[in-house]
RNA sequence: GCCCCCAUAGCUCAGCUGGCCAGAGCAACUGACUUGUAAUCAGUAGGUCGUUGGUUCGAAUCCGACUGGGGGCUCCA
């Protein structure tokens, strides 16, 4: 007999060899039909490999991250099963569960496959789960394997093979289909009940662009049709707030061809928009002590060279700009920093000076690569929220906190209620990708995350995603329909002003290096932007909506009455526009819902005699007529921040 | 950059396997109506079917290249 602990902390004793199915049926049968896998002492199981010590299990259901992922990998070499039956002969890369489903990277040679053949997979899918063939285990040694893949030519499994150990080596196979597999997977494929296959995409074999690219299929299966059509309607959904889409048909951005890709072109609404963000987060920092500076959009190429821009992304971006004289050289900023470093230098500082904190929206280009392109969340061309905050080293707690408060206090007044934050640091295994000493940025690691502890955000580490020159916290905030986006960062940089010998003078009297903090809460504003519409659906906030209201005139009678409440409003900085068309109320009423217009004040003979004002609330509807300052105060009231 | 998909009027789209002057709705313009809470009616104008080669008696429709857009491109058996 051996004992099994549960999640709950009971103990039960059950035969050697027992398995977490009948673990599962040991409780009640509901759960056995649901259970997809088993974590045995951390790992994840198979749900029918028999246990044969004492062990920790939790069962896994649909209702478990590990469980979906045991169900969407099963159903990845579900679709691998379905490919080699349609096509012999095709050859198999990887093929992993990803977040929403999965994927397989295979290699067709000389076929060409297209969205248009997705749905025979499909059916052939569906086809071989409703055979409900089990997923069998077996172990194998490194020599059979190889056997099995060279009898069947698929050089990408080889490989795999290649790199892994004798004796650890596990082959799953379904129906016909055998796979070099570590598992877990679902007991039978008969689990699987809906499945839809999304896309075909390109993909180099191993993510690297100089070997061979594979077509990878992707797809998403459910236990049950109808969470897949919930699904395929979160989708829809999403289609719908698609930033570009709204940004589209509310006039917000554009792009044109000629002025060039990825440079977007703000329309009067969009740049309402963009100016009442920017005027927000000026306020919020003069109230946090930030000074506002003004840098050009081009610096010598020396800057460059000293930031150690230049070698790092130099060849991989926007090239030089020439002169009449030669050897001069500017290059677009791809970032602000240098510009700042330059502007501390301009005077001597003393360490009663610091912090002192630059803050500019500055515009920066970065040739993306064409295919990274997309929308306003990737640019070549975009405005950062920036600053930098110049402190002494035992300032740089103190200060990273402030930052913190004040990028929580961006994401409230925005309606994110739901963010993380994630400390990104250095890539241990491969340190020369980043600048600076090693202790350094030791220092600066453990000081971010000591700083987010102390305002207690939920953090994950992620190591390998730091900033070449410090490590960072980068926020990631979830929208309306729970898709994650990073917006916010924060910086920690020792590395700058060591190269630009930036320095204040001690108290004494010897001379210090400064800590760089980088910072941009928004991130760019073109993400920013595209994030805010997606997250709102183009509902903005009063505060930031471009059309705060329509004035809307019955007929022409009303005109003088129209434009004096305009007027009016205008005063009162109460943006708007006077619908004065030859339509009907009908219709003036529907084109101001259509553009999202938060307020439509009707105004006819009652209204023009009694100077009232009949308003309707955008998506919610008639709220009945008022005086003029009534529906001032009313406005003020809703369009506090 | 690379792979797959897409490209028809300002916008959204129809135009099947190549064959009468390329269509619709909305927007625009003109006129009538003078309007009470999500589209008033009628008329006019608007496209060398992304560009460019080719196949064909004939191409928006088939093939190639280019341009632009979309979905992807180390969540490692």
């Amino acid at each position: 007999m051996i004992k099994i602990t549960l999640p709950d902390g009971s103990v039960k004793e059950f035969e050697k060899g027992v398995s977490g199915f009948d673990i599962a049926m040991s409780i009640s049968e509901g759960l056995a039909r649901n259970v997809l896998s088993a974590k045995v002492n951390g790992e994840v199981w198979d749900s029918n490999r028999p246990i044969h010590t004492n062990a920790t299990v939790q069962l896994l259901t649909w209702n478990d991250a590990e469980g979906k992922m045991t169900f969407w990998h099963s159903s990845a070499h579900l679709l691998a099963e379905a490919l080699e039956a349609l096509y012999p002969g095709v050859k198999f890369g990887i093929g992993p569960a990803i977040d929403s489903g999965f994927y397989y990277d295979i290699d067709l040679g000389d076929r060409e496959f297209g969205e248009e053949d997705l749905g025979a997979v499909e059916e052939k899918m569906l086809d071989l789960a409703r055979q409900k063939n089990q997923y069998i285990r077996s172990e194998v040694s490194k020599a059979d394997a190889l056997k099995y893949f060279t009898a069947k030519d698929d050089e990408y499994k080889l490989e795999l093979i290649n790199d892994l150990e004798d004796g650890t080596i596990t082959f799953y196979k379904q129906g016909n289909f055998t796979d070099l597999c570590r598992g877990p997977h679902v007991p039978s494929t008969g689990v699987i009940k809906a499945i839809k296959l999304m896309s075909v995409a390109g993909a180099y074999w191993r993510g690297d662009e100089k070997r061979k690219q594979l077509t990878r299929i992707y797809g998403i299966s459910f236990p049950k049709q109808k969470e897949l059509t919930e699904y395929l309607e979160i989708l829809e959904e999403a289609k719908k707030r698609d930033h570009r889409k709204l940004g589209k048909e509310l006039e917000l951005f554009t792009f044109s061809e000629k002025v060039g890709l990825g440079l977007p072109l703000w329309l009067p609404k969009g740049t309402i928009l963009r100016e009442r963000l920017e005027s927000f987060m000026r306020r919020a920092q003069i109230k946090s002590g930030y000074q506002a500076v003004v840098t050009p959009h081009i610096g010598s190429k020396a800057l460059y060279v000293t930031s150690g821009h230049y070698e790092k992304y130099g060849a991989d971006s926007f090239q030089p700009i020439k002169t009449p004289n030669e050897d001069e050289e500017f290059l677009l900023k791809p970032m602000n920093c240098p510009h700042h470093c330059e502007i501390y230098k301009s005077k001597p500082k003393s360490y009663k000076d610091l912090p002192v904190r630059y803050a500019e929206f500055g515009t920066v280009y970065r040739y993306e690569q064409s295919g990274e392109l997309h929308g306003l969340t990737r640019v070549r061309g975009f405005t950062q929220d920036d600053a930098h905050i110049f402190c002494r080293p035992d300032q740089v707690k103190e200060e990273f906190v402030k930052v913190i408060d004040l990028v929580l206090y961006t994401f409230k007044a925005l309606g994110f209620e739901n963010y993380t934050a994630q400390v990104s640091l250095r890539d241990p295994e491969n340190k020369a990708k980043y600048i600076g000493a090693d202790e350094l940025w030791d220092k600066a690691e453990a000081e971010i995350q000591e700083a987010a502890d102390e305002r207690g955000l939920s953090t994950i580490a992620v190591k390998g995603e730091a900033a070449f020159y410090g490590p960072k916290l980068d926020f990631m905030v979830k929208d309306a329909l729970g898709r994650s986006w990073q917006l916010g960062t924060i910086q920690v940089d020792y590395t700058l002003p060591e190269r630009f010998e930036l320095e204040y003078t001690g108290a004494d009297n010897q001379k210090h290096r400064p800590v760089m903090i980088h910072r941009a809460p928004f991130g760019s504003m073109e993400r920013f932007i595209a994030v805010l519409i997606e997250h709102c659906a183009g509902n903005f906030p009063l505060w930031l909506s471009p059309d705060q209201i329509a004035i809307l005139p019955i007929s022409e009678k009303y005109q003088d009455y129209a434009n004096e409440l305009h007027a009016l409003l205008l005063e009162k900085d109460i943006r708007g526009f006077l619908d004065d068309r030859d339509e009907k109320i009908g219709r003036k009423i529907r084109d101001a819902e259509v553009q999202k217009v938060p307020f439509m004040l009707i105004v006819g003979e009652k209204e023009a005699n009694d100077r009232l004002v009949s308003v309707r609330r955008h998506g919610e509807g008639d709220l009945g007529s008022m005086s003029i300052d009534e529906f001032i105060a009313h406005f003020e009231e809703k369009s506090v921040i």
